[in-house]
DNA sequence: ACAGTGGATAAGCGATACTGATCGGCGTGG
DNA sequence: CCACGCCGATCAGTATCGCTTATCCACTGT
């Protein structure tokens, strides 16, 4: 189980052939043949059927595993690397688009550190947590949903600590002339079966309210993979589906905001770190936690 | 960052010498002393220092990342192996010593599936979280004290699913004569300046404590590094510290057990479990669960 | 039937990863 | 104070590994 054989293994499940895996991996097709003949050796099964080419049941399982730990020996390199150079003067930090703006904070830093560089940087929830794990981000912002006082269930990403920053009450976003948008206050329960927009980037994934309200309902009627908050509203407004967002979202014409009575769940945004390094890191954490 | 040069770099910085992890990995010391140098080159940095072989700070780094990363190796290649072979007739459960007795749960079991032998297992938190993860348990129970509806902090290993099982009140064992022992009903910050028994397989560790109170208070006078609950009573009526214990625990003559009321924790004990492979475990995984 | 596509296999060669032997620095006991 | 012993570094040699190139073979679509 050699790094290499998993990392070409999950290439060529990635991309269903051998050959285009061997480009992407600047192999020969030859290579990445051997590669994956090693790891079925090795493991005494095969892990991928041939033509088309498609993880097999035991591969599915391999290919749970391999991406966490490619990740993490990346994150224990950058850890490593990040442990013997100075602390840098300047602080990168990665925020989802929905974490509670962290500018009060970072005003508060400005004022106790003048000197210092402060990147903001707004990507994905994945995409934040992986930057933390692997040093691109001295710190990280992260918002989800979550039961009350539970933390977010977050990818399994390298040894990270997290602190609960802010909570806020939930909303669901429906077009004005949704049957239900009367309402004061909505149970989720009643919108099973709507149509609901997933929105994995800025919204509710859908998974985590599937879980939260313990039905298989709350079906996607089309999925929005970007970060923009207004074309969000705007694909609620025009009817395509429902959102589930923080209270704290900006009204919009065309969407009414209702409040989530039950299931009791809140929009929590955590900091995530690894190792805080430098005075900045620390300070800003301090700042951003309490 | 060859899996290989990994362990043997914790070998070494847990043997504290090149030629012993030689001798315990089966290698020569040559050989040892290439890999660690192979590592160092990689990482450009030193890891360990010599005589006396001490991890250096970059190296202290790298150790809080092997172990994790070698261990969901192995986690992966069971998990893989588990999914090719048939599901097994018997199922072997893995559970901490004060896990709420899965005793109800299993005779529910034996009488849906009479064919079935089951196995308990009983073994310390980490023990029990290596175990599900390296698929030497089916399923794992694990208990642990944490703040009311939060999950248990666990170990970070491998792709695991936990649900909680059960909750239940902390009582504090005190031994009779202590001061405070005719109370009703104790709060912990009363007793930062005690002296506590650090058991960590049975009781709650001091550090889950600490974190809770928010303290640095709770000072260990011995550990008590076993599982069996009335030698820890024992100490406590002698006098030896205080122990947090999940409300259930048998009464002990010389031991008062009082009410934590504050600050708000709860002993829970939760179900581990990677891939729910056979029908056995799913069965037993629902009736714990419900 | 036949080309074309895409994975498997074979041969060869440079790189790798061990072992055994030797060297060298440091601490220790006489 | 010296000599020895311990332990890690280094060197040379060899078996194996892991690539590449070249070729083969099974399946697909026409």
């Amino acid at each position: 189980m050699d790094p290499h054989l998993l990392r070409t293994f999950v290439a060529v499940a990635e991309s269903g052939s051998f050959s285009a895996a061997a480009g992407k991996l600047g192999y020969t097709q030859s290579a990445v043949s051997q590669h994956i003949a090693a790891l079925e050796n090795d493991l005494g099964t095969a892990l991928l059927h041939r033509r088309p080419v498609t993880p097999t049941v035991p591969g599915e399982r391999l290919l749970e595993h391999a991406a966490p730990i490619l990740l993490r020996l990346d994150a224990a390199r950058a850890d490593v690397l990040r442990a013997v150079g100075e602390p840098p003067g300047s602080l990168v930090l990665g925020a989802t688009p929905l974490s509670a703006s962290p500018a009060r904070a970072l005003t508060e830093l400005r004022r106790s550190m003048p000197g210092l560089s402060v990147t903001l940087e707004i990507a994905g929830r994945e995409a934040v947590a992986q930057g933390v794990a692997a040093g691109e981000f001295h710190l990280g912002l992260i918002d989800g949903v979550a039961a009350p006082s539970d933390p977010l269930r977050l990818f399994d990403t390298g040894a990270r600590r997290t602190t609960a920053i802010a909570h806020e009450p939930l909303v669901v976003a429906l077009p004005d002339d949704h049957p239900l948008a009367r309402r004061k206050r909505l149970n989720l329960h009643d919108l099973v079966d709507a149509r609901w927009i997933d929105a994995p980037e800025i919204a509710a994934p859908l998974a985590d309210l599937r879980a939260a309200t313990e039905t298989d309902g709350l079906r996607a009627s089309i999925t929005y993979p970007g970060t923009d908050t207004l074309t969000l509203l705007a694909l609620v407004a025009a009817g395509h589906g429902l959102a589930v967002l923080p209270r704290s979202v900006a009204p919009s014409t065309g969407v009414t905001l209702l409040a989530v009575e039950a299931p009791r769940l809140v929009h929590r945004t955590e900091l995530l770190h690894g190792h805080i390094d430098g005075p900045a890191a620390a300070t800003l954490a301090a700042v951003l936690s309490g």
